[in-house]
DNA sequence: TAATTTTGTTATTTACAAGCAACACTAAAG
DNA sequence: CTTTAGTGTTGCTTGTAAATAACAAAATTA
């Protein structure tokens, strides 16, 4: 996250709270599987330092990181109930008190990044 | 993510599909609460193209970013249950098989970025 | 319709994320 | 105790993430 960002200095202390949460997360069930933070790393496809970056919580760490160590371990699929639109009862309470808006798409959205 | 890495480049399918599901489900939270890219990029502390870069799900992309924008949408408790050890079945499997490992601490472990 | 707002695109600049190497410390295994 | 494996720490280098600015193309509002 280069260039001096907020959010990536000094986050509000509950998302701070939340990267810590989700490192020591993944920091447990990396044991239990008895993976060093090397082959983690390396199944990856990053150095071990990343690894040992994520299981602080460090926020200007990629996110692909993140989920790819989820990945690697097997818990991807926890991150299909984030932010879902079917269990977002305050958003859904929102656009019922109007007519659901469209996003202002393009005609095509390039996704190579 | 600066420097080449796999993961950053060309993260595995899974990895991708689960990038691009978060970023769609921020961008309806997003538009649920009428909120501009411009206005969720000001309370984050960030500029609006990264909050662009979030809902295509860009993988380079630091965490911060994806969990402070779910932060102010009011859905960061979602990232509670993201590798949850209680909810860990195969990792306690494979604990219960042997003692349980203890992580090769050190005395003091400095959180300061 | 026109005016406004929102989002996408491109280009340039800059501070830093992630790579690597070397060394220290810890805790198990022999 | 000795050896080995795993992890933490420091310093350095390099490619790039994110900021900024300017313009274009949509969508919404009047």
């Amino acid at each position: 996250m280069p260039r001096p960002t907020k959010i990536g200095r000094s986050p509000p202390a509950a998302v701070e709270e939340s990267l810590a949460r989700l490192g020591r997360n993944i920091r447990t069930a990396r044991l239990r599987r008895k993976l060093p933070q090397g082959a983690l790393a390396e199944r990856m496809g990053v150095s071990r330092f990343v690894v040992a970056d994520l299981e602080r919580g460090k926020p200007t760490t990629g996110v692909a990181a993140y989920l790819g160590a989820l990945w690697v371990l097997g818990l991807l699929g926890d991150m299909r109930a984030v932010a879902d639109p079917d269990r977002d009862d305050e958003g859904k309470a929102l656009e019922r008190a109007r007519g659901p808006r469209r996003a202002g798409l393009r005609r095509v959205l390039s996704d190579d990044f």
